[in-house]
DNA sequence: GCAATTATTGACAGCGCTGTCAGTCTGCAT
DNA sequence: ATGCAGACTGACAGCGCTGTCAATAATTGC
């Protein structure tokens, strides 16, 4: 028999409702008081009934987590993070998949409308959805976008994608390459445009002139990162000596292709990431990437749905990144 | 303001207990009713509060997921798998993370006690821990394991795991391979004990006698795969001619030594994995693996626990393994 | 010492839904 | 016509908790 909060009230010889303020750390109960009916909630094994709690409070003290992101060390980063915050308040995540494309559909707002969270954590590329933050809106759910690009009107916790590439982009620069190859990201990431912006500002203010031919597709697939490099290697007397791709996979892929081609890397072509995954560690040589603090990220993100504080005026966030110099970089012209 | 059941049952002129019966998909409605409660619940955007719902039920419609595993592909995909039998059936999915050493202390039964989910998801090595498994009794939750070995006592989801470490090292065999090294995974697996199993059965079924020395730890990561290389390919007068690491990350570990050492794969060395993580077709040459049908096993589980059906007698689900052949053991001896 | 605060407590009414059970209404066999 | 199973529907209580508000006790200031 499950033990409720009558039972603990009975024993305690106090009202449901001052066990209900101790359960709750509300203010305002009698230390004496407080302690006892601790001590009986334990030697009852008294849980509370979310439930229950939810339906009398109008609170679920549950947070969604919508993603559709195909990066897996990216993803359960974010859950470390938020269920961090999470369990540091009584509160739990749920997870909620979504592709891209349902989130402009009708099926998104059903779906969002049955979940009765107290929040919703977006990630990207959903966090540059404009449908899906009107839907929210609409249906009055507080929320939170992890999202490169800003967005005033929209609690947001950020990093500067483009200050990041820029300054990978000045390092490879400063190594002496003045013929760098980019891979841009999947076309639906506000991260892809901000990162391209950050590579052509550094090229820029370096005087370099941009060269078109360089600057390649991609989805932030390993795949697409082969096709690209494919692509950017082909003309074996006039290859760029370094590439800057947007994401970790993509940077393997470029590895891959150059050791096939017995293009040696560092030494011949440089190669820098992006997001600092665990794959960078694993491949040889291992690989210069941006770390990005996607746990802190979640954490943060998390902590601003809880907090009750000022809900209204929308706080944007921004963390830190960190430049991760590895092998994969140390073969520059200048080193010759 | 947000429609109730009242407000539906008003507009559509019935009673709450009929609305309740439609929206559950309850028998004994006439054709007739059910659709105008279905329209005017739709007119009305109607959406049922799950908290109220789980109170006056005592359901939860959640279910958690309790894991505590270092692999991002393993765990994102029993979560696919997962919040697709979810999705369903109205569930949806909750993320526990535990480590491991926790799910042994009383905080474990604190973290359970307090989450009232309908049902939970136990994946490795949690799924081994006996007194888990002993808390969740004592707690009457609902559960079912992933995992590798057999408990009659448990719901389970299962592969055969040593059987598929049978194929995979008979397969080594039949290449020509007689000298064999193997990397363990992590003690706290029950895998890790299936998989040697598997491995050591083939050898003794093919008359090859068992060399104690090539057998080498591991804990399932890289860096320990890498160890372990460095040790079963320190002597160059007497090396395997192919290495089983346990798993994928640790099989990318051995072909990074190998690389180094100037010991090419698959020509003097074949290396095969286990899990057919992404990384084993991210890595040069390509990793001959063990498919594992993770995100089935994750639909598997949670089906289970959302089922209500005889309930009491547990059912253990079996699923199939595949095996994939990639370059990285196509040079065995035979060949040459 | 007495009024004005402030701290501490409890009674009670629901939150929105479903389980129970009793009722009404059909069709069909007798 | 009469009875009866089965299909359909509704009244009502209550799941376990919290918000509101009123009541009482402790404390302060003068």
């Amino acid at each position: 028999m499950k033990a409720t909060i009558t039972d603990v009230a009975k024993q305690a010889g106090v009202s449901m409702k001052t066990v209900s303020r101790v359960l709750n750390n509300e203010p305002n109960v009698a230390k004496a008081t407080r302690d006892r009916v601790m001590e009986v909630a334990a030697s009852l094994q008294y849980r509370p009934n979310l439930a229950a709690r939810g339906l009398a409070s109008s609170k679920s003290y549950l947070i969604a987590l919508l993603y559709d992101n195909a990066s897996a060390s990216y993803i359960t980063n974010i859950q470390r993070g938020a269920i961090e915050a999470c369990r540091r308040n009584g509160y739990h995540l749920l997870l909620e998949p979504m592709p891209y494309e349902q989130a402009n559909s009708p099926e998104a707002e059903i779906l969002l409308g049955r979940l009765g969270v107290d929040g919703v954590i977006l990630t990207p590329p959903l966090s540059d959805s404009v449908v899906l933050r009107d839907i929210l809106r609409r249906l009055d759910m507080r929320h939170v976008a992890v999202a490169p690009n800003k967005m005033d009107d929209v609690h947001a916790v950020r990093m500067d994608d483009a200050e990041a590439a820029f300054q990978m982009t000045t390092y490879l620069i400063e190594q002496g390459h003045r013929d760098i190859g980019f891979i841009l990201g999947h076309p639906n990431h506000g991260a892809t445009a901000s990162r391209r912006l950050g590579f052509e500002k550094a090229l820029n203010e370096a005087g370099i002139k941009l060269n078109e031919d360089w600057i390649s597709a991609g989805d932030f697939s390993f795949r697409s990162g082969v096709q690209a490099a494919e692509h950017l290697l082909s003309n074996p007397d006039n290859r760029p000596t370094a590439i800057f791709a947007s994401n970790d996979d993509m940077a393997a892929g470029v590895m891959s292709v150059a050791g096939r081609l017995g293009i040696s890397v560092p030494e011949a072509l440089s190669v820098c990431g992006f997001d600092d995954t665990p794959i960078a560690q694993i491949i040889w040589p291992q690989l210069t990437t941006v770390a990005q603090p996607i746990h802190k990220m979640g954490f943060k993100a998390a902590s601003i749905l809880i907090s009750r504080d000022n809900p209204d005026d929308p706080k944007i966030c921004t963390l830190d990144f960190e430049l991760i110099i590895r092998e994969s970089t140390l073969g520059g012209p200048l080193l010759k």
